[in-house]
Formats: structure tokens, C-alpha cells, sequence
DNA sequence: TTATTTACTCTACATTGTTTAGGATATATA
DNA sequence: TATATATCCTAAACAATGTAGAGTAAATAA
């Protein structure tokens, strides 16, 4: 694949670190998807795309502070970079482009 | 990947298929692809994709007859089927959920 | 019959996605 | 302080999707 391809769920699991903002960790990340989605997402495949995400250096992530709960290994949190958000509006007009006029025929 | 999964890649060339309706085969989905999105499109990689969606039950295709042009290999040409146009919707669904509200702070 | 044009195929490999199982680090409670 | 339990993350193997380079097939032109 090219250096810089987006797979689907690439650009699911980036869209949920955008839209949970500073509350953005693997627990909500997974949820988030799959509320919205309505598909399962198991947590290893989660966790495996965060880390390429990182590789690829779309996202950032940093480890916070154990939270007093019942349980509670301390959460790593996510956030895009400058680049991972160009990445991620050039796949979206990509899409919106190929869509156009013809999205209102697949509803049919 | 999941029994149903959909790329980004098979995602593009499907809607080109469906943008293109009755003269949907390869060289001008290529076409259609490259120029709506940008992004180079290599023979080999659209039509290993096309045989592949069609191993899926997505798409059908067919063969023309050769036209009467300087040069000239009879055509195949490719239709959604009633599956594959239920798959395209659902990804796309999926997508327009997680970009609900995000897609303005996006194009900041 | 050879060259040229259009259309498609083969093979090998890199990247992305999924599954199954398990490990790490914290608190609760006897 | 030992054991249970909750939350969060990792490892490893494999399957599916994406890409590249070279090559084949079938037609017309000269």
C-alpha cells in the first residue's frame, strides 16, 4: 500500500479521537465506534491500530495518571496531529467527492 | 478481516462503477477515480480489486464486443448487484455518523 | 507480417484488519 | 498481606486489502 493509505477503519478509529477530544483512550475510543457504527470492534484490533497510527505519526499518545476506581491500570490517552488531521480531510473530500450526485441513488 | 469488510480502495471503485452506470469498465473507472479524488490509480491495482469484489458477490461483470477502433480488446464492463450497493450504503452510513458534527472543526 | 493501440492479467509483496489469548497495574476485602 | 476482581493494554499469528512491475490478448493499420 502507499505510504500514506487510510483503511477504513483507520479513519473510524481517528474520527473517534477527534470527536471525544481530551477524554480520548482506548475504552472510549472502542465505545465511541461502536455506538456510532453499530459494528463490533474488538479491543486488540483497536489498540493494534492506535499503535500504527502512532508509527505512522497521525496521532500522539501519552500515559496518564491511575484514576482512584475500583480497578485501574492508568489510561493512555490519543490526539491527533496536524498531520493526521490533513490525512484524514484529504480522505474525507476524496469520498464526498465520489459521492457527489450519486448518494441520494444508493438511498433508493 | 471481517467476512464483509470494505477498503477505502474498494470503496472508490465501487462508486465509480455505480457514477458511471452503463459504461463501467476499467479504463474509464480508473479515470473516474483519479480525477474525482487525486490520487494515481495503477491498472493492475483496479482490476486485481474489481475481480475481487466480484469473487465477494458485490459487483457482476460481463464482456463486450470489440469496437471498431484503431486498437481494441473487447471490454468488460461492471454493475453493482443489489448486495453491493447494500454494503456501500452501510460504510458510508458508518462514516457519516462519525463525521456528524466533526466534519466543520475538521476543515479548520 | 509486423507494428501499434486498447484492454486486461500474473506474480510477488507490503500494508491494514481480525482473532485468540494473555499480561500489567491498580483497588477491595478477608 | 494474600487473594480476588476491575480496568486497560499487549503479543502473535493469520486473513484480507492495496500496490507495483512486467507481461499477455485481441483488435486495426500499414
Amino acid at each position: 500500500m502507499g505510504r500514506d493509505a487510510l483503511g477504513e477503519f483507520e479513519h473510524l478509529i481517528m474520527l473517534a479521537i477527534l470527536r471525544l477530544g481530551p477524554e480520548a483512550y482506548g475504552v472510549p475510543i472502542i465505545d465511541e465506534v461502536e455506538a456510532r457504527t453499530g459494528r463490533t470492534v474488538s479491543e486488540a484490533a483497536a489498540y493494534l491500530t492506535l499503535r500504527r497510527l502512532e508509527e505512522k505519526g497521525w496521532i500522539k499518545s501519552r500515559v496518564g495518571e491511575p484514576t482512584p476506581e475500583r480497578g485501574g491500570r492508568a489510561k493512555r490517552y490519543f490526539k491527533l496531529l496536524p498531520v493526521g488531521v490533513r490525512r484524514l480531510r484529504e480522505s474525507r473530500t476524496a469520498l464526498v467527492q465520489m459521492w457527489d450526485g450519486v448518494a441520494a441513488e444508493l438511498d433508493r
